[in-house]
DNA sequence: TTGACACATGACATTGTGTCATTTAAAATA
DNA sequence: TATTTTAAATGACACAATGTCATGTGTCAA
């Protein structure tokens, strides 16, 4: 987490930072980000950088989960829109990520961090249904939420795993949409047959 | 792919290098990595490794690769032990990954590789299947082996998409198991249950 | 013997990181 | 208001890494 300094800056200044830091992870991944990058357009000095945040990291992170939290509360509000039918759900989250525009600032932050997923990147995106973590994970409210009627499952333990394999393909699929440069609409539809294909079964 | 001057080096001078970038890449993932720890090890002089490497990626792509390729003719040994049974093949794979032990080398390197997965790593890893990579995967001697009998489809396309989750279910389990520090027996254990949840289907 | 060529070498310019002693400003206290 | 204390700002610096390049070395064919 940014230190306290950063939260105590002046509005304008912190937005400023803020701007720089998202500019500069938009146009390379983590690993080949600059600080020198981002003190330079955000115009402050080198060591004020570490007065508000640990490291690169500690940014970039901060960051993420911002953008993160959002869509994490549309994705609670799509399994009450469709009353617990998680596939509909994760779809409806599927499609909200596609509509990140080419143009738009997100839209590179979003592609860089798909395509360079370390572990730690991934857990920001998963962490929500990840039941080891207990201080971040949201089960509490999503698992009440879920019509588990239409699940093909015998025990609470294969709840868990099923919520894996849905968050693992959809997963897969919004990578593939960046890496391949693929059209929404084809996005969709891939995403689509492999989610029935999830339903179906893929064994006679 | 290393420069021609690298292959035409002599046998010991080019193995210390390969197991000093080993050591290196295990020690730290690929963006940590320092070419200054390598020519360290491999004691020779800097100007020497950009002899013989593009740069940092090109060494490392070279011996994931290397150690990858072996595995996937293991993979299509398996596919013709089971008779074309897709799911069997990729358990004794599985379970093939799960052998590493800690002591060993390759440990390290793989755990490095698997918890830092950028697009470009996870493309090494799955290529083997990709439709859209003709030079690089091997559909031609793998697709006829495969009993499509048992498997639950209505065209071709949708046998791509059965491969496709197969594998992002498959890789996630083997992060996991590194990312959790999992014994071999819970990882296989997990592993089982999710591929069996995959055959029958998540949906009544 | 000589010239051409491939390869080897390490110093160098450049870029980046994280730290720290010092300065500046603000807040608390007398 | 004057003084002290505390927090924050600043940029020079030490250190580490990258990729390049001018120069050196050795081999082989003419």
């Amino acid at each position: 987490m940014p230190k306290l300094t950063f939260f105590n800056l002046p509005e304008m200044k912190r937005n400023k930072l803020i701007r720089a830091a998202e500019a500069e992870f938009s146009r390379v991944p983590l690993s080949q980000a600059s600080i020198s990058n981002i003190v330079k357009a955000a115009e402050i000095p080198r060591g004020s950088f570490y007065q508000y945040f640990e490291n690169k990291e500690d940014a970039y992170y901060f960051l993420l989960e911002e953008q993160w939290n959002k869509r994490q509360d549309k994705f609670i509000a799509s399994l009450n829109k469709y009353n617990g039918d998680i596939f509909e759900a994760f779809k409806e989250l599927f499609q909200l990520m596609l509509e990140e525009k080419k143009t738009e600032d997100g839209y590179n932050f979003l592609k860089n961090a798909l395509l360079n997923v370390t572990h730690e990147i991934e857990d920001v995106f998963t962490r929500i249904f990840d039941e080891k973590q207990i201080d971040t994970n949201r089960l509490k409210e999503i698992t009440p939420l879920i019509n588990k009627e239409c699940l093909n499952i015998s025990g609470e333990d294969e709840f868990y795993h099923i919520i894996q394999i849905i968050t693992s393909v959809t997963f897969r699929n919004l990578v593939e949409k960046y890496s391949r440069n693929m059209s929404k609409e084809e996005a969709l539809e891939n995403f689509i047959i492999e989610m029935n294909l999830l339903k179906k079964g893929l064994y006679k």
